[in-house]
DNA sequence: AATACATATTGCCATATGTCGATATGGAGG
DNA sequence: CCTCCATATCGACATATGGCAATATGTATT
């Protein structure tokens, strides 16, 4: 029961929801990640470590940057249903498709470095 | 995107993962609820409104009784999605397990009346 | 060693959540 | 009207959650 509620926890922050939907697309780094949601970049570590924890998401280092992807081969079997499910899901929501739109011009490169957490565009 | 949450969210509790499973046997009434979650009254009667507002449960009246049922008929597309999921989940739980052993003795016209909440069994 | 970059962790704060006891509400019966 | 029964609501409290700034950590470069 402890994994269900995990997996149904990690999925009950809209925030997080996000992250899942922009991973379907492609893996991120965090400061990518922090750039789609637009929120301190310890909020996205936090946010992280929930859906990791909950066999969502899984990571790899790429030299400075660790990125997240959608994890494939999760041990949990609820998390694995959830994310087939989460494919269908939200395809029409607002916030996810403007997400979707803004992707592309989201990279680590473009980023600017050295700066305070980036809370606002 | 609000209502998926809705449903995330009611998902989350394992008390609330309970009487769902419950409902999954019959429908039931607050106070039989009650001996099954062995909570307040009042917890109860929260956490039954969390899944109606949620589009999991419905209730009717039948005399002096309120009647729980799951909603077959949900408007909420995630909640009917989550409650054909929630089929085939837990069904080696060791909680579930004993709460469906424990069921068939439970029936409100052998529940004490005139008491304080039943808490403790 | 110092510096830079990316990210994880910590601590604080405001808000949400789960539990309880007390009370209000709705309805039936005498 | 009063009493009883079942349940919904309210308020208080302890704990969990989501956000932030500050800081620690890991790695690479100079």
């Amino acid at each position: 029961m402890k994994h269900l509620i995990k997996v149904m926890k990690a999925l009950s922050d809209p925030g997080r929801l996000k992250i899942l939907k922009a991973l379907e697309n492609r893996k991120l780094c965090v400061c990518e990640l922090q750039e789609v949601m637009g929120l301190a970049q310890s909020t996205v570590s936090k946010h992280l470590k929930i859906l990791e924890e909950a066999g969502l998401v899984h990571w790899e280092k790429e030299g400075p940057w660790v990125n997240y992807a959608l994890d494939k081969t999760t041990d949990n079997p609820y998390a694995a249903e959830m994310l087939a499910k989460m494919k269908n899901w939200l395809e029409d929501d607002a916030t996810v498709s403007e997400m979707r739109f803004l992707l592309p011009e989201i990279h680590r490169d473009r980023i600017r470095k050295s700066l305070p957490d980036r809370t606002t565009s």
